[in-house]
DNA sequence: TCAGGTACCTACCTTTTCTTCAGTATGGGA
DNA sequence: TCCCATACTGAAGAAAAGGTAGGTACCTGA
């Protein structure tokens, strides 16, 4: 959360899921909940420290529950809230335009 | 673009439409061809360097395109693709999301 | 002759984001 | 006694993104 007003919806949107990992964190979580060091195997490519901070933004922003779990070795789980999980569902079509136009996408030349 | 392989197809449309900015510019060429200077008051906040790098990836990509007529003072008008638009319908949902929680998202504490 | 308007480009700098790597706490098992 | 696993934390630095300020080119009209 940077801003505290926006032009649009789809602003306030990208200002709450935007970044590197948000949406496929909130993605990884849609199957229910799941403890850090499975999202971590689950994120491919995030680093712990990164997956850590964008969890603890979502958890800020009301999209995750953060559930601990008072054993050793530690556990904790995350699951989405009902706002996350509203949130995923506005995901869906991103990721259907996504699977079906990657050939494209990964065609595009990198320079 | 930075990826050359993608998790999902989530992950692929993160990686073309990330960032502060490219949602916000699809989002204002959805009711068609604009000037460039129009662009530029049509999404508040951006600056013209940020705008033009955004216009340029983009273009490159093959979502948006940009159609120079050679007069003085010179006149350039974006506009979307087919793949600009059916990404810009997938946006959709994402959009009224942000527009139904908008209150809630203003309501987050900064810190 | 010279300012005006449009769409840029370039250099420089700051801010933000991400990664890496090292380290912490706990208690059970070898 | 020491190592293990888990879920973190912190420092440091690189990389990416963004902003500012200046300049270019062109023709028009004053």
């Amino acid at each position: 959360m940077k801003k505290r007003s926006y032009s649009c919806g789809l602003d306030a949107a990208v200002d709450v899921v935007g970044g590197k990992w948000k949406a496929l964190i909130l993605w990884a979580l849609h199957e229910g909940p799941r403890r850090f060091g499975d999202l971590r195997r689950g994120v491919p490519g995030i680093s712990e420290k990164s997956l850590i901070i964008q969890l603890r933004e979502m958890e800020h922003c009301g999209l995750v529950h953060r559930e601990v779990y008072h054993q050793v070795p530690p556990k904790v789980e995350y699951s989405l809230t009902p706002l996350g999980e509203s949130l995923n569902q506005a995901l869906i079509p991103l990721g259907e335009w996504g699977e079906k136009h990657m050939e494209t996408i990964e065609a595009i030349p990198a320079a």
